[in-house]
RNA sequence: GAUCCCAUAGCUCAACUGGAUAGAGCACCUGCCUUCUAAGCAGGGGGUUGCAGGUUCGAGUCCUGCUGGGAUCGCCA
């Protein structure tokens, strides 16, 4: 079914066709001043611009043409041109009801099962997961599911950073000090021996890390062994495998933890082997060429205002870069081997690696690696600042490990429970389970409601609130609902709603969801959804302090607000679970 | 130096294609638990949208300049 906005849309558009005007104007929306409409078009406003004509004239033509029809029950006439439309409350009632049948919420399927690749998290294994890969993770899982709604086939990868030099300084940093058994004897099937060696790595990576940044000679040795793991040689690819199993164990459980989920476990290593093929191929056909000792494909353009710096795939020394895996990672997605061809690819990495990735589509449609219908994205996200206004560091001046917020969260939200009382009755697995739920529930609200694309400040003590615009705030309402529905037991909705006023403030809330997919899928920005899902919430709140439910006594009115209840529960936890965030029972 | 991004209430953030009186949360103030979960609700104070111009019937949004902050600019990712 069309979505109603849609509807009420095409009977605008079609009043302007009549007279003579594009049916882009009809664009009807929820009204900005809910005390003088329920909906609103600017159409008439920009259409007269356009032409010319006089703006009050033509809204009191379209007005004229509009009046008659039942699906409003008020068309007017605002300032110099809006159209204000009141709603019928018969036809909104008869779209509920309608609205309740469907699989989808009538949103529209974009998707049509096509394949889409995303590829996000890219954490780097021997290095322990920090804060920063928070975003990385719970947008691109949110992206996924986002899709999966809109009827996309889509996939996530991990695309793990397991081929770069930090490799090299690593394991140069067990070599000086002639430490490599302490990896080269790890029992990989032994937990207690992976924990000690993940906890080794922990902070020997960082140590490593900063010596290779400020003694060059060092530097040179990392490279080198790099290229040496590159060409499989030993013992650097047996301690690759080692550090690269302990590493996944440790992701997966921070993944788990956050309920983000992968279908492809892939890394850079994966496309070796394609790497010096494609180069070769790419050289044959003159895209690639020898630039200063290094193999480089040329992006530039005439008409660049600024420097494209060609993408490199082999450096001076042969070795690989990022260029060059994640050019070879496309021609893998784009082969059919393990999925479906894509028809989008979707970057969700950091937005200061821009350029690269405009390099790398620049390379890729300029070798026809990508075809030109394949829709390639970098989704970039803000860099992490702390309180500050600085990149956020701890008090000690270092990251933040991922675990360790996700267990102050989850500590938190346990606390916070037994002040409540109301969980004294609950098992203990269950008081967990939903401690659990809510401390994630705040974490990623907390990030997923900021815009993806700009700069955010961590804060801790917001992270981790459950008043006001939170995720817990979310899953509370949920909780009442599905408690109210309970105690309710069967509904019975009567043959035509009874909307008064309270209902029809709810229900508008209701039917901008549609939309509010679509304007999240074109723009890949999960915090519309969250802003659908805060609204829709709070206006439950309401809804719930003014109206009596259960105890209503008109049976038709009461039998309206549990379907109006049932709407919003499922609006609700549709736009929950697109966020990752799962609800629990009760709380 | 070049290119790009950002600047909105005390703080953290919204504002869909240029629309009406710029909205939320936190913090602060006033009410509301013998009635469906107070992790809540109702209400209040708080704004020259960094500055100066311009385009437009209309600008937080578009254009120009300036100030302040950040990022990036070939062998790290």
């Amino acid at each position: 079914m069309t979505s109603l906005l849609q509807q009420i849309s095409d009977i605008v558009a079609a009043a302007f066709t009549a007279e003579g005007i594009d049916t882009a104007y009809g664009h009807t929306q929820l009204s900005d001043r809910p005390d003088l409409a329920d909906m609103q078009c600017n159409g008439a406003l920009a259409a007269a611009k356009k032409l010319g004509r006089n703006p009050r004239t033509l809204a009191e033509k379209l007005v004229t043409q509009l009046q008659a029809n039942s699906a409003f029950a008020s068309v007017t006439i605002a300032g110099p041109g809006f159209l204000n439309f009141k709603i019928s409350p018969a036809f909104l009632a008869s779209y509920l009801a309608s609205l309740a049948s469907t699989q989808n919420l009538n949103v529209e399927n974009v998707g049509k099962s096509e394949c889409a690749v995303l590829d996000y998290g890219g954490p780097n294994i021997a290095k322990p997961m920090h804060v920063g890969h928070l975003r990385a993770s719970i947008i691109g899982d949110s992206l996924r599911r986002l899709m999966i709604y809109a009827g996309f086939n889509a996939l996530g990868d991990v695309h793990m950073g397991d081929w770069g030099t930090h490799l090299g300084m690593l394991f140069m940093d067990y070599a000086r000090n002639g430490e490599e058994k302490l990896l080269l004897d790890v029992d990989t099937n032994n937990e207690e021996a992976v924990i000690k060696l993940f906890n080794d790595l922990s902070e020997r990576y960082p140590k490593a890390s900063a010596a290779a940044k400020a003694d060059p000679k060092l530097m040179e040795e990392a490279q080198a062994a790099t290229l040496k793991l590159q060409n499989g040689e030993e013992p650097f690819r047996t301690m690759w495998e080692i550090v690269k199993k302990v590493s996944i164990l440790g992701m997966k459980k921070n993944f788990d933890a956050l309920n983000v989920h992968f279908d492809l476990w892939k890394g850079e290593a994966d496309v070796n082997d394609i790497i010096p093929p494609m180069v070769k191929d790419l050289q044959g056909k003159g895209y690639a060429v020898d630039d200063a000792g290094a193999v480089v494909i040329p992006v530039k353009r005439n008409d660049d205002n600024k420097e494209y710096p060609p993408l490199i795939l082999y450096k001076r020394d042969g070795a690989v870069m990022y260029g060059t895996t994640d050019l070879a990672t496309l021609v893998d997605r784009m082969s059919g081997n393990d999925h479906p061809v894509p028809s989008r690819v979707v970057y969700v990495v950091d937005q200061r690696q821009a350029l690269h990735f405009e390099q790398l589509f620049r390379a890729a449609y300029l070798t026809s690696i990508a075809p030109a219908n394949l829709e390639l994205t970098h989704a970039g996200f803000g860099t992490m600042n702390g309180t500050d206004g600085k990149p956020f560091k701890t008090r000690a001046g270092g990251v933040m490990n991922l675990a360790d917020l996700i267990g102050m969260s989850i500590e938190k939200a346990k606390e916070r429970l037994a002040e409540a009382k109301i969980a004294t009755d609950f098992s203990a697995t269950e008081i967990e389970e939903i401690a659990r739920k809510v401390g994630i529930a705040a974490l990623k609200f907390a990030d997923l409601q900021n815009t993806r694309t700009a700069d955010y400040v961590f804060d801790i003590d917001r992270m981790t609130r459950f008043e006001g615009k939170t995720g817990p705030y979310l899953l509370y309402q949920a909780v009442r609902i599905k408690s109210l529905l309970r105690k309710a037991g069967d509904i019975k909705p009567p043959a035509a709603l009874t909307l008064d006023e309270e209902g029809i403030i709810l229900a508008l809330q209701l039917i901008a969801w549609p939309e509010t997919v679509k304007n999240a899928l074109r723009t890949y920005t999960p915090h519309v959804i969250c802003d659908y899902a805060y609204k829709l919430a709070q206006a439950f709140a309401r809804f719930y302090g003014a109206c009596p439910i259960i105890s209503e006594e008109n049976e038709s009115l009461k039998q309206t607000r549990l379907v109006l209840c049932q709407l919003v529960l499922q609006h609700l936890e549709a736009a929950l679970a697109i966020l990752g965030i799962e609800t629990p029972e009760r709380m």
